[in-house]
DNA sequence: TTATTATATAGCCATATAGCTAAATAGTAA
DNA sequence: TTACTATTTAGCTATATGGCTATATAATAA
């Protein structure tokens, strides 16, 4: 499993993103305009995020717009169930 | 959700830990020999886990017992899946 | 060309992290 | 008490992270 995924997920900041590009793509704009944080700042996140491969970006004129790679979340989220998920136990359930 | 279970997993040695702790206690020495690091090394990344809730010590004469908070960590990948499982959509599957 | 808008990059600072070695602590036993 | 074992804590270094401001880039419009 990809070690960027884990850093990636480990910012609070960084998972409400993940959570507003889940309601469909935004741009870099948009997406500052949900935090405090200086319009830099959101997008250096978003680059950790861009190198997670956890989101695309595509540019659209002046705008660039930021869609999440629901697979790659969704494989993270598979591959964690699998280690982590059951009670240890040999005797499951 | 805790931040710190999430910087707690983000790291490959502590998810290893977890992991070993699965198949059940173990000791503080125990665990640091499945690792190439220093023992006081293991000992912090321990504490990290601790901190987290994720893990709990016993001593036992000179040993201490580290054992999993299951139920920790399945809420965690419980609340995962609530957050970030699924397409987004509205309407689902 | 110049100006404007949207976004990224550069450079800096403060703090956090992960590793190490050395020393301290806790328990047991002689 | 002393000695030994298991483990933690202290103190250090190097690197990473996350914030900021200032600047650069890219696209569009005048």
């Amino acid at each position: 499993m990809n070690e960027n995924v884990f850093k990636a997920m480990a910012d609070p900041t960084r998972r409400k993103i993940i959570e507003l590009l889940k309601e469909g793509p935004k741009t870099a704009g948009e997406i500052a305009t949900h935090f405090s944080h200086a319009q830099p700042t959101i997008s250096r996140h978003l680059n950790v995020l861009k190198n997670a491969n956890l989101v695309a970006d595509q540019r659209n004129g002046t705008y660039i717009i930021y869609r999440l790679n629901t697979t790659v979340l969704q494989d993270w989220l598979a591959w964690l169930l699998e280690r982590f998920g059951g009670s240890g136990n040999d005797d499951e359930e």
